[in-house]
RNA sequence: GCGCCCGUAGCUCAGCUGGAUAGAGCAGUGGGUUUCUAACCCACCGGUCGAAGGUUCGAUUCCUUCCGGGCGUACCA
């Protein structure tokens, strides 16, 4: 008998895989049994789709396996119903007692079923990562986020998240900007300065080192000395660190982003190692010199020309380039945070570098066996189809959409919060602002360049933020109404009936197939797909099943089914990154 | 030129790693509230899945070629 903590899933798992093995034998009990939830309902719950593959592995009509194995699956307490239909699907409907059950096991557990994954590794995960000296742009809204996201999933699997911010503290940005205070007269005492003067003074170097070719030499002499150690540089360089990583943690804290000072591993941190990174690469024999610069030639990479394509190690001025930090940065990541897995969430159109990087890593046996992925995702694009601007053509603060998304949520909602402080409906607005630009960017395969739309962020149907905050207010108040706790409620009355209720009975067994796809895909948009179809589910549930009208066995079964939902509800939208809120 | 990514309904997007009749929202049409939040629900309308081949019992999904768009392509990150 299958363990009553298993879920669902895995009791069919079981169920067919004994049945494959009663069929054909045992050598095949291990077989993908290929199980998914069924698209319609008249196909049952779920299918079973092993019989095709196994048809052509061992030469024998699929419809024919399909029959064996079902005539094992015979209705009982797991199964109501069994049936072979087209090519060799197996169509598998779930007993009653067996839903009434998976369901009540979710209710009592405090992971709602969730399994803590085995041999647990670590995992870092880069993301985040602004630059500093500039204030925190649109540009940097999706390494956050969905670093984030996939963070919280992570960990709450049970595996060992390190979060590193890779800031940018380092290198020709900094030669340019501190050459330029320099010459201004400015020194430490140039405290103070907010980080909206910086990106001004930054905007300025930038225009004179593009201009002026003596200046930009000069800019990039500054980087050597700062590099080098070079104390009125370094002093200076600091103050600059100080207020982008103030300003940098507060746009993180309204972000609702878990990136904090101690997840801080800056650029400048492997300054001291790029020498050995450099020696250590040439030892490998895989360092070379090429126009003044030390490079690697990464296997399959080519430039305009048709010539293989460098990655460049240490540039000919002698100053260490991105790719030495970013070496020194994955032996950091190996070696002593010892992960098995090294995640950057980073902007598609650093592809070929991290493409680069990854080849090089392999090439000389530094990965010590981890696994390393680019997540690549797409541009926030404007209504013109272009990289999101401002009308004048500047870049868009991240603070500015902050407040923005504030200001046109509160103008969406109010009227319903009788009694709500001001400060609470300010509190409300943030919440359902801020959760409704990050879940549109969440929601949408993360690959894609997508047009920021506010009226599309912020509409109340379709797969938002607010449509899901929603269901979950739903659910609150009816508890608020009934006068009745989410966390007393008996599991043993779990009761469904109804095919609403089993619709969403069913839906709610698959999130732990979800969480095991986001985290090997790293795709947060599929847990977005489940809990906009789990909240579309549960609205239709509500608008069929009354709740506190139904009679006291029924009731306390559609309590316990709107507990439920409402925790798998708050679990996703928490593990997204998105608030949940009692009240809208 | 080469490499990577994208192309699904008028618009914005899903499509569970190859499964049944390709699904949502918006827009359009028509319904639903003396009932737990109508920020909701129900119905209708809407598709040669960029094109053509190929592999397969089965292709939106994998392979090839082409078309269209985006990005990248030696000292910025």
């Amino acid at each position: 008998m299958s363990d009553l903590q298993a879920s669902l899933i895995d009791a069919l798992q079981q169920a067919v895989a004994a049945a494959v093995a009663a069929a054909l034998g045992d050598e095949h009990a291990g077989t993908d049994p290929l199980l998914r939830p069924s698209k319609d309902t008249k196909f049952g719950d779920f299918q079973a789709n092993l019989a095709m593959s196994l048809g052509k592995k061992l030469g024998k009509p699929p419809r024919q396996l399909a029959d064996m194995i079902a005539q094992q699956l015979q209705p009982g307490d797991l199964l109501s119903k069994v049936e072979v239909a087209g090519p060799g699907f197996i169509n598998l409907t779930v007993s009653a007692q067996a839903l009434n059950r998976a369901t009540a096991v979710m209710l009592k557990s405090e992971r709602l079923a969730v399994p803590l994954i085995q041999a647990a590794g670590t995992a870092v995960i880069d993301y985040g990562s602004p630059n500093c000296a500039k204030e925190m742009h649109i540009g940097h809204l999706r390494s956050s986020i969905i670093g984030d996201a996939i963070s919280r999933v992570l960990e709450f699997r049970g595996e060992r998240v390190i979060r590193q911010n890779h800031l940018g503290d380092w290198g020709t940005q900094f030669g340019m900007l501190l050459e330029l205070l320099l010459e201004q007269g400015w020194s430490s005492s140039g405290e103070g300065s907010s980080i909206h003067d910086l990106d001004e003074l930054y905007r300025q170097a930038k225009q004179k080192f593009d201009a002026d070719a003596g200046f930009a030499e000069r800019a990039r002499m500054r980087v050597v000395k700062l590099q080098a150690g070079d104390e009125p540089s370094l002093k200076l360089w600091q103050s600059l660190i100080n207020e982008s990583a103030r300003h940098m943690n507060e746009v993180f804290r309204l972000l609702g982003v878990r990136l904090t000072d101690k997840d801080i591993r800056p650029e400048s941190f492997y300054n001291s190692r790029l020498p050995q990174v450099v020696e250590a690469l040439r030892a490998t024999g895989a360092l070379v010199e090429s126009e003044g610069a030390q490079v690697v030639f990464p296997n399959g990479f080519k430039d305009r020309e048709g010539e293989p394509l460098p990655m460049i190690v240490q540039k000919s001025d002698g100053g260490f380039g991105y790719a030495a930090t970013d070496l020194a940065a994955a032996r950091f990541r190996v070696g002593e945070l010892q992960a098995k897995r090294v995640i950057y969430v980073v902007d598609a159109r650093q592809s070929d570098h991290f493409a680069m990087l990854f080849t090089v890593l392999n090439s000389v046996g530094w990965t010590n066996g981890a696994e390393f992925e680019h997540v690549a995702f797409g541009t926030i694009l404007g209504a013109d189809k272009k990289p999101f601007k401002t009308r004048a053509g500047g870049t868009v603060r991240l603070i500015e959409v902050l407040e923005e998304a504030t200001k046109r949520a509160a103008t969406v909602s109010g009227e319903k919060l009788e009694g709500a402080s001001d400060a609470e409906r300010a509190e409300l607005s943030r919440a359902v602002g801020v959760s409704a630009v990050k879940y549109a960017d969440l929601s949408s395969d993360r690959i894609k360049d997508y047009v920021f739309d506010w009226d599309r962020m912020l509409a109340l149907e379709g797969n938002t933020a607010p449509y899901l905050q929603n269901a979950y207010v739903r659910i609150r108040s009816i508890f608020r109404k009934g006068e009745v706790s989410m966390e007393q409620l008996d599991p043993a009355m779990i009761n469904i009936e109804a095919p609403e209720e089993r619709m969403l009975a069913v839906h709610l067994s698959l999130l732990s197939a979800t969480l095991d796809q986001v985290a090997t895909s790293l795709e947060p948009h599929r847990l977005c797909g489940y809990l906009y179809e789990l909240a579309s589910l549960y609205h239709r549930f509500y608008e069929h099943c009354p709740v506190l009208k139904a009679e006291t066995a029924v009731k306390q079964s559609r309590l316990a089914l709107s507990a439920l939902t409402g925790r798998v509800l708050a679990l996703g939208l928490e593990l997204l990154g998105i608030s949940v809120i009692e009240r809208m």
